[in-house]
DNA sequence: TTCTTTGCAAATCGTTTGCAGCATG
DNA sequence: CATGCTGCAAACGATTTGCAAAGAA
């Protein structure tokens, strides 16, 4: 996760300007391991500049995204995650609840395999599917008899 | 990739009507390496049954998925495409012309990882980006001053 | 006949674009 | 002052849904 100071002056080096919009956008990103979308951003947001467009939300995120300042993602549910971290890694994805998690070392830091049928690769996204504490937990109450709450819907 | 009679008895085996329509779809996947999307089957399968309609594949499409006869495949270029491997396989994707092709063994096979916090794993995505042979070629060929020919775009 | 599937048109949903006004450098 | 950025509204493209007609069992 690369400091805000950093990446915001990326955007100074690139002859971009320095906005409230970006800044904000920056900041939330810097402290969230949520990898949000471009909506829920653009909903937390909110609450700190009313006048904030989800148009800009996805600007700044394209934007950051091609300075390499963080990392898109797509898992299958129809939407594009965010994620700050740049460094590689695999992530763990619960199939009932679609939250994502950052796998922890070394999953998805093995070296990338070369020569693979003629390709050159330069890059690996690693996803494990499965069910998170949370939602097992739920399952296995439900199953029980009990039924929970739903996380997160 | 399983045969196409043995798809048509799950679809008879769960009380589903085996119509033309299905078959044709069916067919058509059996015997097809490029991990289409839904409207490229259907721009390919209006050639045998011109009244085939692009709800009806993608209906198709989502009863093979819940039957676990095809997976669901997402690279990045915002298509949902489909492949009637359903054995665990990485996939090799092109960063210059998206085209898909599977991995060859062991690539994407390896055991799962248990217990990563608190997960209970049960499956695994896995891309590989790189640059296809053709590609590779076209961008070298670019760069020598020879403009070439984009493929697929 | 009964129940599923088809196919059309319209609706959704996330995301992108056109453009005029505004703010940064 | 010159760009690049913002934000609104409209456009978009892929996928889904409502519903009546058609087809399989």
């Amino acid at each position: 996760v690369r400091p805000v100071e950093a990446i915001i002056a990326d955007v100074r080096a690139r002859g971009g300007k320095v906005t409230a919009q970006r800044v904000l956008v920056c900041e939330a990103l810097a402290g969230d391991r949520s990898h949000p979308t471009a909506e829920q951003l653009h909903a937390r947001l909110r609450a700190r500049l009313p006048h904030l467009s989800l148009t800009t939300v996805y600007a700044t995120l394209s934007d950051l995204v091609a300075c390499g300042d963080i990392q898109r993602l797509q898992t299958g549910d129809g939407q594009v995650h965010f994620d700050p971290e740049t460094e590689p890694h695999a992530h763990l994805v619960c199939v009932r609840c679609q939250r994502i998690h950052d796998a922890p070392p070394p999953l998805g830091r093995e070296p990338l395999p070369s020569g693979v049928a003629g390709f050159a690769i330069s890059g690996r996204t690693e996803l494990l599917l499965g069910l998170c504490p949370e939602c097992a937990a739920a399952l296995s109450a439900e199953a029980g008899g009990r039924p929970t709450d739903q996380p997160r819907t």
